[in-house]
Formats: structure tokens, C-alpha cells, sequence
DNA sequence: CATGAATGAGGTTTCATTCAT
DNA sequence: CATGAATGAAACCTCATTCAT
């Protein structure tokens, strides 16, 4: 029987973990708000309290280290989707709350979104290299196919949805508003963050997907 | 009027046009590729051909190299969308129409995305300071408002709808999914830009964007 | 006398013996691969499979640890050299065997040859600040001056031979083939480390020595 | 018929050249000193009085800069060696001046060694990436042959005597000698860098090499 | 005896920008 | 209009070394 490790070793081991999160919670922020060309490793110490020299320890270097954040992020959305439990609810209204939980993620998660586009930016390499990328397909598609095919089965929705264009869709209707809110506020000057914004925008959105999948 | 400038004066003219249209290409070319962060001056002029001082002399700096791009790539897709005459259309096949350009552009012009993209996780900042910026307005909300009028008009497309909603979700089915094609590609091990998952998702958004328009 | 160390104690003692032993030849080696300047201590740790601390424990700091590697490599060959028993042979066939000794030795421990390059490259002052230093004075000088004075007196050997130029000019036809051999096969195209080339080579030498010291 | 270049044009171009000559002289020094490990950036341009950046626009980066050196190295030493004339001498008289030579060169450029003892160090592989590599080997092999063939024909050589051998043999001698200068030194507790000990260098290598090469 | 975590100073390299012509 | 040479600031990263246990 191995002896219980000492509180000294656990303290220790306590220590190293949070410094990588903190370290990774840093990179997060300065990557979200620069991207990763634009984020500077002093700046990612300098929001952890940590050195420099210590991201390199856990992180060996920016690119490793972005991939590392980047798996996280997705790790944190997964997380998140699992308590969602579409499948004790009728159809339209798994529907709904989906829209609903993507928008709200989306919402108070803004960083998920350049973290997004910094990715694509590098054609995603950096999910290429992760060997956790597969780890990383979202539950939500199957989840959805059964959606789908018990709305078909009830009669309420249409045939031949398909759940993955369907996810993108979703996704696609919160993401483009809020993505790139900043240019769209900028040329149709008009404010697409107040509440009475996002409620419209969510409500409209609502009305598009159940629209589409709907039968008449 | 002003007399007439030289012939000299004027070829001189056409060749500081066409430097400077010169470098603006090469310019978009390599923010599109690597983010304004990413970019560098010196690609600029390597792939312009050019000295780089000259780049300084037209364009003062990087950043107000950027907002021309910038504008340039909002002219750029402007003009095409100019030429849709939608209004020509019945409602149904004038979103038809518009869904189908906007997915063609995006899909011909990807570096239009990867700009825009990188003008939001600036704020938009380039485009506030821009004092063209109201000018780049899609003329787009007003067809569309009109199309919608009309489509309501004759009894085939719901009440209620808002041209702008309606707008950045056209925009945003395409958007997501050809902006975010590389992290969707590497999660869902699926490739997504194959000409039939094209055609698939063309068929898709046009079923979503009339599902939701048209009187059940 | 101090009392016995108990069994356990012995034991540490050995335990850190052996500790030193193994970082000295990880120093060795990583010294000898990459001179002082370009030597990491983490990769001489690694090299050891002990903890960098220890090697801070045992001998302070890098320039330190490169003073004990020096006197080791010292230590090493001299005590080779004892071995020799030169002066049981005849004058002629003493030398012959020192010849080949010294390339033999250079030529199985390469890393003496670079280690040696940069303590010269420094100055020596490793050697300088080592109080053992005197302690590595090759008593090869005065057997070589013992076995010049007696091919002098029986009258095969020439007057007024130096025992410190012979010993240099010995060590020093070996050392520059050796030292100097990557430099050399590149720029003459012939590969110097064949086994046939190393037999001309010592033959080679043999020759020019003998051909110096014996009378004509 | 081409323009002459302006005097501004040849100014710059001077200028280009002096500065990437300057740099070249720093470089040289500053690794000769502290090898290519111990050879710090800053302190080339230093001494270069030049900034830093303009050593990577005109040599990219250390490596190249040090293969740049090194060639340099090399080109400086064949152009001494072009001034010899070793033919019009009797071969005894051309040896005697090779020695001499040698032994000069190398006490005039101590950074001759210490480079090479450096590039040894890595294989030399600078000399390898060098495309110019073929153009550095000594034009002396050749002289040294006919040299060898003309005492040979005279009666005053013996037979047997490989160029590349005896040139090895020649460099090796003073080599030894100067490059490893401060560890003899402070072994033998000798001061070899008097113009006594020099002289008596000299000769005795005189005698060694000629001791070799003449029919006794 | 031994170790993983942490650090400050400094190293190489990069970058946007300017100079001089 | 156009350019090659030059620069200061700052970027990423490395290194010898120390801390705390």
C-alpha cells in the first residue's frame, strides 16, 4: 500500500496545477483580446503574477501554449453542453434551449469566439497537432439527430434535416451577430449590444430555426 | 477647371495609382493571412514588388494601411452587390438570389472573412475612424426591407420580419461555416469543402432562410 | 583514527561518490561536445539522470564544474602514462611507443582534445585557479629527458634535443590531425579517420620523429 | 555604353560594403575570443560600433555570420600564402620557409586558431553549408608535392613523403604549440610566449621537419 | 541525499519605421 | 517616384541559478 503523499507533496503538486491554470487562464484573455500574433508572453505573465520564464517551464513556447488554451476553451464549452439535457424535453423546445444555450455561451464568452477565429486564422493547425482534437467533436450532433428524428416521428418537424448543417446553422446565427458585432454596429450605426438588442436578436433566431424545421 | 496635366505628369500619376493599388493587394493578401498582428511590412513589399519605404509613403502606417484595405474590401463587395438587382425578382427567389451571392462571395473572396475578422477583434476601431465609413452601409437593408414589404404584400412571407435580422442571418449561415471551416473540419473529421458539401449547404441555408420567411 | 562510519553512512557516502562521478562524466561529455560557453547545465543534469541541484550542491557553479572535469581529464591521462614503462625499453623503441601512445590516447578520448581547446580558449585560467594544478604536470618530461640523454650517450640519438619541444611536437602531430580533422577532410575532400589513414598517419609520424632525434 | 554610378550610388555602395567588413572584423574578434557559444550579438556590434539589427540584414543570423567569418578566415590565410613563391627556392630553403611561414602566420593571427578550434568543435559544419568550401583548400598541397619531387630528384629528399602528411605535420607543430600555449604553460610553470622561447620554437621545429625530410 | 518549482538577467532575433540619396 | 542602409524598441526565448521542501 502506497503511503498517503505528504501534505508538503501535495501542496507542491497543488501549486504547480494552479499556476498552469492560472497561466492558461492569462493566455486566454490576452489571445482572445490580440489574437495570437498580436499577444505578447510579458503581458500573459503579467496577468498570471507569475514569470515569464515558467510559461516556457509548463508551456515550452506561444504556439504550444495557445494550442493548450485552445483545447481548454473547447473543453469548457463541452463541459458546459453536457448539462444541457435536450433529450428529456419535447423536440421544439430542445430546439429552443439550444439556441438559447448557444447564444448565452457565446454571449458571456467572447473570448471563445476570437479564440475561434484566431484558430481558423492558422487553418487550425494547432487542433491538427492536438491529440485531443478528437476529444473535442461536440455531443451535441448525435444529441441532435435524436432531436430531429423524434420531431420527424411526432409529425411536428421536417424530413431530411441534417443535424450537423443544422449545429452550424445554430451556431452560425449567434456567432456572425456577436462575432463581428463591432464592424456591423460600426457601418449600420446602430447598437447590437443593448439587452433589448439581444433579446430581439435571440427571439428572431428562434423564429428562423423553428421556421426551418417546422412542418407548415 | 484645371488645364490638363502633362502627358508625363499624368503616366507618373497612373504609376503612383498603380503602386498604390499594387500594394493595397498585397497588403490585403497578407492580412488576410495572417491578422493584422501577423502581418509584415516586409512581405508587403516583397510581394508587392516594392520598395517598402514606399508603402510608408502612401499609406503613412501600418494601421492606416489596414483601414484602407479595409474600406477597399467593403467597396470591393459593394459593387458586386450593386449589380444583384434583386428588386427585378419575386420576393422568394430575390432571398434566394441574395443567399446565393452571399455565399458565393464569401466563398470567392475568403480573405473578405479573415478581414472582417480581424477588424472585430480590433473593435472595429479602423472602420470608427474611418470617414468613409457610413458610406460602406449596404444599400442591401433597404432592398431588403422592400423585398420583405412586398413579400408580405402579396401574402407569402410573414409579418414581422426585420430587414437587418434577417440580413446578418443570411450573412451568418454563410459565414460561420466557411469562416470556421478548419476547426469544424479538424472536430467533426468531415470535410466541408468538397463541392457536394457545398451544394449541401447552399440547399441547406436557402431551406432555413425560406422555411422562416414563408406563410406556412 | 575516527571511528568506523556505520553501514548506512558508508553507504550514503558511496551514494554521493557515485552521484559525483556520474556528474562529471555527463559534464564531461556535454563540455567536451559543446565547449563552456555553449554546455547547458540542464542537459549535463539530464545526461547524469540527477537533479540539476545536486550538481550546484556538489560543485557550486558551471565554471567550477568545468575546473574539476579539467583536472579529471588530467588525472586520467597521467594515470595512463604511468603505465607506460618507457624506460625498460631501448631509447629508440621508447619513443616509437610514446608516439603511438599519444595518438592512441587522443584518439580514443576526443572529448580530452576539445576539453582541452577550451581551457586555452579561456586562458587556462581553470587551470590557473586549480591548486592541483601542479599536481598535472606530466612526469613524461623527465623520463623523456632520461631517455634522450641515454640514446645521446650510446650514440644513436642527436645532440641538444629539448625534452619539453620534443614532448610538444609529439603531442602536437597528433593532436592537430585529430583536433582539426572535421576542418581538414572538408577542405581537402579526403576522409582522415579511416583506419588505413590512421595507420599512415601514425606511421607517418614515427618517421618524422625518429628521423629527428636519430643520428644520421 | 553604361553610365558611370554616381558618386552617390558608389558612396552607398561603399558604404554597404565597409559596414558588412567592419561587422565581419567585430565578429572575428569577438569569437575568436569567446568561441561560438561564448560570442554575444551585442557586443559584436559593439565593437563593430554598428547596430545590432544591421549584422542580421547583411548576415541573418550567428551561425551564418560565424561561416561567414570563417570563410574570411580562410581567405585571408590563402592570400598570405599566394605571396610565398616557394618554387624559386631550393626545396630545403622552400621547407625552412613553409616552417617559418607557418609558425609567423599563426603567431600574427591567434584568431586563426581559436576559429578553427571552434569550427572544429562543430564538425565544422559551417565549412560544410559553405558552397565555397572547395575554393578554401590550400594551393600549398600542391607546391609542397613538386617541392617534395624536386629534393626527391636532387638526391637531397628522401622518398616516401605524402604531401598532406607532411603539411599536417608543419601546421601541427606550431599549432600545438600556440594554440595550447596557456594549459603548457601553466602545467610546465614555463613561459612559452617569450621571443626566446619563440626563437627556440622555431628552430627546433626547423630541425624536426628537415630532420624528417633529408636523406641522411 | 535529492527534487520540482520558480526566477532575473540576458540572449538572439524581429519589427515597424526612418534616413539619405 | 523610388530605394538600400540603418535603427531603437521590443519580441520570444534561454540560461545559470535559487527556493522550499
Amino acid at each position: 500500500m502506497s503511503t498517503p503523499p505528504t501534505p508538503a507533496a501535495e501542496e507542491r503538486l497543488r501549486d504547480a496545477d494552479r499556476s498552469q491554470n492560472t497561466i492558461l487562464i492569462a493566455a486566454r484573455d490576452e489571445f482572445s483580446e490580440h489574437g495570437l500574433g498580436g499577444a505578447r508572453m510579458d503581458r500573459i505573465a503579467e496577468r498570471a503574477g507569475l514569470n515569464k520564464r515558467l510559461i516556457y517551464y509548463y508551456f515550452e513556447d506561444k504556439e504550444r501554449l495557445f494550442q493548450a488554451v485552445l483545447e481548454q476553451a473547447y473543453r469548457d464549452i463541452r463541459a458546459e453542453e453536457q448539462q444541457l439535457n435536450l433529450l428529456h424535453l419535447k423536440p421544439e423546445t430542445a430546439l429552443r434551449r439550444l439556441v438559447e444555450f448557444t447564444w448565452n455561451y457565446y454571449l458571456e464568452h467572447p473570448e471563445f469566439l476570437t479564440l475561434l477565429n484566431s484558430a481558423n486564422l492558422h487553418r487550425a493547425r494547432h487542433l491538427a497537432q492536438s491529440e485531443r482534437a478528437r476529444q473535442l467533436n461536440s455531443p451535441l450532433i448525435a444529441t441532435l439527430a435524436e432531436i430531429i428524428e423524434r420531431g420527424r416521428a411526432e409529425g411536428t418537424f421536417r424530413g431530411g434535416i441534417d443535424p450537423l448543417q443544422l449545429y452550424v446553422s445554430i451556431a452560425g446565427l449567434s456567432y456572425f451577430y456577436l462575432s463581428n458585432n463591432h464592424t456591423l454596429s460600426a457601418i449600420f450605426e446602430r447598437d447590437l449590444m443593448t439587452p433589448k438588442a439581444h433579446n430581439e436578436r435571440l427571439s428572431h433566431m428562434c423564429d428562423v430555426i423553428l421556421g426551418y424545421v417546422l412542418m407548415s
